[in-house]
DNA sequence: AGTTAAGTACACCGATCGGTACCAGTTGGC
DNA sequence: GCCAACTGGTACCGATCGGTGTACTTAACT
């Protein structure tokens, strides 16, 4: 899902410009952020040239909207299908985050573009909400006994860990996690563990 | 604190052009972003020339790091000198936050200036670790059982209700105050209350 | 082969960026 | 009153920003 997708048209001919542009989009996003990342450069590292940059995406504007669409089936992968895991476990692994994952890009964006009404605002508002409903579902799943509640919560704590890694340069999500666990065990009448 | 200060040089002689720069950047900064206001239109805002502002500063990114260590005394005021409250309640007290207070300036920047080494992602840092201490000498106070634990995990709860706030434009602080109070309940012995 | 669309190379646009030079006025401490 | 720091206005610098125009090449499918 993240490679190809062949674009909106029925049928494509050259060799996709637009896949290498996305990707030089991400690498470089995610590396320098967005207003820090020109399109000379951005074209320079897609191998592409401006003119079929500006013909996929008739602004920056849009390249962002598209890069960060782009993430929707994406993160948070597998984690809530995982069968072979209870609910209380796939609400637990959700805060097993890899210590070089960059700061959650939805956050990244919605802080430097600075405008809640940018696409991507509100792409980033529609991941956040989509995120807290699968934790609650989650929840629902595990017995809790206010699911939305406990989904919001862990979500307030995936967020909170994901930008304190980032500005603090520490390992947070472990912190995290402990919060996690207790809000679990909490919201669950007969905790069924241990 | 906030005003005047008088600089680094003994005497003053004009009127405070300083002043009205970082009183500028602060609703500047904090209303469009950093790299969003550029020094033509802080100048204006300021009612400074160009000349001066980079008498007092002597580059953008030195402006940008004295207006954030400007924040040091501010930020988080009174709530841990009230003598008035508990210290559980004042643990509780520092999840009161207005609905209209904008995303915390130190993330909000260190995420916009993506570089470690700048000195306002060092500010960053050192702020975030001075009220995990603070949490945690509170923690203390109220007895808990692991006041470090406890401080960590409050910093990040009200870091991630600072940024779903910016992020979902929906009340975040009160899902935190209710983690907070499980998580202070949960580490204090003797849960003093109710 | 020939049509057609995708992609390329490169010069160029106005606007804005951070930052400076120069010159004139003002203010305060001595 | 004098000197020096402080302030203002304004034009200007090179660089980069997002975005375009034009003419050319390449590749895919019939």
């Amino acid at each position: 899902m993240t490679e190809l997708e062949k674009g909106p048209m029925g049928r494509r001919r050259g060799r996709g410009a637009r896949e290498r542009i996305l990707s030089a989009s991400q690498e470089l996003f995610r590396d320098q952020g967005i207003s820090r990342t020109g399109m000379d450069q951005l074209c320079a590292v897609a191998q592409v040239s401006k003119r079929t940059a500006y013909q996929h995406f008739s602004t920056k504007d849009e390249l962002v909207a598209e890069y960060l669409r782009r993430f929707d089936p994406d993160v948070m992968p597998g984690v809530f299908d995982r069968t072979d895991l209870t609910p209380r476990e796939r609400l637990l692994a959700a805060f097993e985050i890899p210590a070089s994952t960059p700061l959650c890009p939805y956050i990244s964006a919605a802080v430097e573009l600075h405008d809640p009404e940018h696409p991507a605002s509100q792409y980033a508002r529609d991941y956040k909400t989509a995120i807290a409903a699968r934790l609650t579902e989650t929840a629902r799943e595990a017995g809790a006994a206010n699911p939305e509640q406990l989904g919001e919560q862990l979500a307030l704590l995936i967020d909170g860990a994901s930008v304190r890694t980032r500005v603090l340069n520490s390992e947070s999500f472990p912190t995290a996690a402990a919060i996690a666990a207790v809000l679990i065990d909490n919201a669950i009448p007969a905790a069924p563990e241990s």
